[in-house]
DNA sequence: CGCCCGGTTGACTATGGTCAATACGTGTGG
DNA sequence: CCACACGTATTGACCATAGTCAACCGGGCG
C-alpha cells in the first residue's frame, strides 16, 4: 500500500459527518472511546487504499473525497462495485482483509479505526451496531438495485440510471419538487462509468453522444453535465429509479 | 396476498434452523420472547408471499423451502436478487413495505415476527442485532459477488457460476477435501436461471447444452445435474467463485 | 514542441436476443 | 386407455446490441 498523509486530529463533534456515519447515533461518552482509537488518513486521487486480499487493520469512515470499490478479475475484467461518498464505511467488521479493491477516486480523507477495539465497541454499545445495521441494509438495497440495472438494462438505460442517480445524490431535494433544469459534476471518468456499468468504455462514449444528440444532456467541457429536464432523463433509464434512490 | 396455510408452533429450542437463522445467538430467554411474537406460515410452490410494494406486517426467517427475491419492470423484464433458503431472513426493519417480489419456489414455511414487536426487541437485545448484522454483511457480500456476475461475465461464465454456487452451497464440506463427483438437484427451471443470470431462458438452455457436450456436466432428467469433476466446472466460471461463497 | 491521457468516432465482429418450430412428460377428460 | 393440452426444455435461423480494434482529437504538462 502507497505511503499516505497524515492530518492532524478533529474532535468528532465537529466532524462534518458527525450526522451521517456510523457515529451517528453514539452518545458523547461513546464518540470519546471513538476518539480514543481513531486516526486520520489521506489518500491523493488515483491511490489504492486497499486490494482485495490485503490486510485491513483498520475500518473506516470517508470524510472528504471518493472512492471506489471494485473488484479485478485474474484476466484484468474489472467490475465497480460502489462508490463510497463521505459518511460511507469502509471495511468489514470480524473480517481481517479487505474483500474488494479500495481505490481513491478524488482526493479522500478517511477516520480510521483500529479494528479490534472498533469490534469490541461494536458488542458493547448498542448505538455503533445499530447504525452499522441501519447503513448495511441501505447498502444493501442499493447493490441490489445495480443487480437490476447490470442485469437487465441496456447500455441507454444503464448510463441514464447513472446519471439520474447521481443527480439524485447531488440534488436531495425530492423529485417532483425540484426544478427539472440541474447541472452536475461527474466524479467518474468514461472507463470508471464503463466499470460502474458492466461495459466498455467505447460504448459509454457512444451512449452520451447519442443523449446528447437527443438533447436528454448537455456536455460542458468533459465532466459537468447538463440535464434541462430532469424527468426526460428519467424516462430513459427503464423505468425503476426510485425517489428515494442511493448509491450504496 | 393468498391465503397461506397455518401450522402447529414449534418450540424454538427444537427448530431445525435454530444455531443459523437470525435467533442463533439468543439466550433461552430471548427465545422466549420471541415465541410470543412468532407464528408460522406455509406458502405452496408457485405462490407470492409479497409483491414488491405490498405492507408487509412481519419478517421472517424461511424454516424449509425455497423461494426467491426478485424485481420486476413496467414492461415486464425480471430480475431475480437472490435465493432464500433455509435461516435466511425476508424484510427490513424499519421499512412496512417489501422492496421486492417474494415468491415460494418450493412450498416454503416461514416462522414469521409481528414487525413492531420484533423491532423493539431488536433495539433491546444485542445477540439479535448483532446477529442480523452479520447476515446482512454477508448479504451484501452476495449481493456484490452477484454484481461481478451479472456485469463481467459471459453467458457461460454466468451458467457455470451458479452451478458452482449450488454445488457449494449442498456440498458445505471445503472445497479442496471433497470428492470432485458431485450430484446435485436444481431447485430452479431455466427460466428462473434467466431471471437471476440476466439472460434469456434460450441462452441458457443452449449454455447447458454447451456444458453438457463439454463434458462438465451430465443432466438426468431436467433437474437433475452430475458434476462429474467440480474443478472443471470451477475453470468454467471465469474465476473468482471463493471457497466460502454463498448465494445470500 | 511533442507526449500522454482521456475522449470520440468508425468499421467490423461476436455474443446473446428474438421468433419460431419441435420434443417431452404429466395430468385431465372423453 | 388414449388423445389432448399445457408447461418446460431444446434447437435452429436470423438479427441487434454491444464489444473489439483502430484512427483521431484536444488539452495539459514536462
Amino acid at each position: 500500500m502507497a505511503a499516505p498523509m497524515f492530518n492532524l486530529d478533529v474532535k468528532c463533534s465537529q466532524c462534518p459527518i458527525r450526522h451521517r456515519a456510523v457515529c451517528a447515533k453514539c452518545d458523547d461518552e461513546e464518540l470519546g472511546e471513538l476518539e480514543d482509537i481513531k486516526f486520520y488518513r489521506t489518500y491523493e486521487a488515483g491511490q489504492t487504499i486497499a486490494w482485495a486480499g490485503d490486510e485491513l487493520t483498520f475500518v473506516a469512515s470517508v470524510v472528504r473525497g471518493v472512492a471506489k470499490l471494485g473488484k479485478t478479475f485474474e484476466d484484468g475484467r474489472i467490475q465497480m462495485l460502489g462508490l463510497l461518498l463521505p459518511s460511507d464505511f469502509i471495511g468489514r467488521p470480524g473480517r481481517e482483509e479487505s474483500a474488494y479493491d479500495v481505490t481513491a477516486v478524488k482526493d479522500v480523507t478517511l477516520c480510521c479505526f483500529r479494528r479490534k477495539p472498533f469490534e469490541t465497541m461494536l458488542r458493547d454499545s448498542p448505538h455503533l451496531a445499530e447504525r452499522l445495521l441501519e447503513m448495511t441494509l441501505d447498502e444493501l438495497d442499493a447493490a441490489r438495485e445495480w443487480m437490476l440495472i447490470l442485469g437487465r438494462k441496456t447500455a441507454r438505460e444503464k448510463i441514464a440510471s447513472l446519471l439520474a442517480i447521481i443527480a439524485r445524490r447531488e440534488h436531495a431535494a425530492p423529485f417532483s419538487a425540484t426544478d427539472p433544469y440541474i447541472t452536475l459534476e461527474l466524479p467518474l471518468t468514461r472507463e470508471a462509468m464503463s466499470d460502474y456499468l458492466g461495459l466498455t468504455l467505447e460504448t459509454v462514449s457512444r451512449q452520451m453522444s447519442a443523449l446528447r444528440q437527443d438533447g436528454i444532456i448537455q456536455l460542458e467541457g468533459k465532466r459537468r453535465i447538463i440535464v434541462p429536464d430532469l424527468n426526460r432523463l428519467i424516462a430513459q433509464t427503464g423505468g425503476d429509479i426510485s425517489a428515494d434512490f442511493a448509491i450504496q
